[in-house]
RNA sequence: GUCCCCAUCGUCUAGCCAGGCCUAGGACACCGGCCUUUCACGCCGGCGACGCGGGUUCGAAUCCCGCUGGGGACGCCA
């Protein structure tokens, strides 16, 4: 293990994790997994009103099926506060950094004024230099230096400049005793040893306050890389409203999680034109070098393109698993079904090449595990008509008698069948298909008379003869 | 408003750093055709972009400046 590399995701525990996440989660273990280092998960969870333990679990759960798994942790930064507490003391003891008075209905006043002045909203610096300490409710603030620029070195964008009256003297310790997130930031991922600091850029602007902080802790700063947002489909920053479903609801809606991992992973880096990869050539080829700045629109048809090449792909009784709770999630197999992961994916090969989820797939393969086949009425009432009775009955008949059970006999009887009537094929295989599978959508003909087997193909078949005779 | 980032087909991107090989390549989507027992798959073809304006240069998608546009940050959120 390379110790010179070490990177984490830290998620924030206030909710799901979406598509963003997962993605800055991807590159970081990339990253990690590229160059042999480590890669670590640590939950901010410093907000206390808004952290749950229920989003923890549900981020957890993600990372696990998209099989991003960690070194170490998930470590979790209220369980760290008395070495944040004692940090504080440090700068405190220092002077560079000072309590302060001032009441969030103040704050908030000043801040109206100076944007109606058309100023940039800053803390004034009232309490920077008060030398009274009263006996009241306060936070800590960071003393920041007054002037100056603070370059910040990002690995994808160069040198970026900040001006320093630019900031303020962030709170690095709320009322309540907790820190905040630029504080606890910078002192984790120095204790951690965090060697690259790879995240969405909508932290590049605090990235100045944090290498202030570091500065004046004397912590080498680590690598910065911030890498560009997914963006929804109007262009705006992906909400609730947008991708932004949990990662988990892929997972419901029939996606496969490689196919979600190797969607993000296009998004922002490319290597020459190559759209499909296992994650062995991602962790090949992953390099920063070749990470775009520009942000991405998220593409749902793309993504459910990859995941139909992966359901292609993937063998069926590999798919089988990922196949089962879907089936039990559509009510297609009763959670108690018993079946063997072999039975599962028995019809797969058949559906694979028309199923762009796993949602569809198991829709398609109702009628394979059904025990009472639910008819499409539209499909009944075109397809189920007296005259097809005969040919119903015949195919039901011929294949009693069929001694090779096999897509190429099949083929033969069916064919025969057709030529001795002088009728066209689909003729004779839609009224099959809609007797075999109630529906006017399914595999090949030949495929779903052996996939069923022949009694059941049979019984199917007479059922439907008889049902027309009720006509 | 201030600061920061970004800018190639509708979308993801290659090309840009080391200017000519670019009448700009690939992929998704879309359109047309072929295949065909349904739906698909697959195959073939088509549509479609260097935001604008200045420079630098023999030559710019590529370098520089400005503009415009988009995004982000400006919390006792992370």
């Amino acid at each position: 293990m390379n110790d010179s590399v070490k990177v984490r995701f830290a998620p924030s525990p206030t909710g799901f994790l979406h598509i963003g996440g997962v993605r800055t989660a991807l590159f970081n273990w990339l990253y990690a997994r590229h160059h042999g280092g480590k890669f670590v998960i640590r939950i901010e969870d410093t907000d206390l009103s808004r952290s749950t333990e229920e989003s923890i679990q549900e981020i957890l759960e993600s990372m696990r099926w998209l099989g991003l798994d960690w070194d170490e942790g998930p470590f979790r930064q209220m369980e760290r506060q008395d070495r944040h507490k004692e940090v504080v003391q440090h700068l405190l003891d220092q002077d560079k950094a000072y309590p302060c008075f001032c009441t969030p209905e103040e704050l908030e006043e000043r801040k109206k004024e100076q944007q109606k002045k058309g100023e940039k909203p800053k803390y004034n610096g009232k309490c920077r230099n008060r030398s009274d300490r009263p006996d009241a409710p306060h936070v800590i603030r960071f003393k920041s230096p007054l002037e100056g620029t603070v370059r910040v070195h990002d690995l994808l964008r160069g040198n970026v400049d900040f001006d320093i009256a630019e900031l303020d003297d962030l709170i690095i310790q709320r009322t309540d005793g907790t820190p905040t997130y630029n504080f606890v930031v910078v002192v984790d991922d120095a204790d951690m040893g965090i060697t690259q600091v790879i995240r969405g850029d909508d932290h590049l602007s605090n990235t100045p306050r944090q290498a202030l902080l570091y500065d004046s802790l004397d912590y080498p700063r680590p690598q910065f890389a911030h890498i560009s947002m997914i963006l929804g489909e109007d262009k705006t920053r992906l909400s609730k409203r947008h991708g932004a479903t949990s990662t988990l609801a892929y997972r419901e809606m029939g996606y496969l999680p490689d196919a979600l991992i190797n969607y993000l992973v296009r998004l922002g880096w490319s290597h020459g034109d190559q759209e499909i990869f296992s994650r062995e050539e991602m962790i090949k080829h992953f390099d920063l070098s070749s990470i775009t700045t520009s942000a991405a629109v998220f593409n749902p048809e793309k993504l459910q393109w990859l995941n139909a090449q992966y359901i292609k792909s993937t063998p069926p009784l590999e798919l089988a698993q990922h196949f089962e709770p879907i089936l039990v999630q559509e009510g297609v197999l009763k959670e108690s079904h018993g079946l063997r992961p072999e039975e599962i994916a028995k019809p797969i090969p058949y559906l694979a090449e028309r199923s762009k989820t796993l949602v569809e797939m198991a829709q398609g393969a109702e009628f394979y595990f059904c025990d009472e086949l639910v008819f499409d009425e539209k499909a009944k009432t075109k397809f189920l008509k007296p005259e097809a009775a005969p040919l119903l009955g015949k195919v039901a008949e011929g294949l009693q008698a069929l001694a090779d059970f096999s897509s190429e006999a099949i083929e033969t009887f069916l064919k025969s069948i057709v030529e001795a009537e002088g009728i066209k094929f689909g003729k004779l295989a839609q009224p099959t298909r809609v007797a075999l599978t109630g529906k006017t959508v399914s595999p090949g003909i030949y495929d779903v008379i052996l996939l069923l087997g022949k009694d059941r193909s049979i019984q199917r078949l007479r059922s439907a003869c008889e049902w027309i005779e009720t006509l």
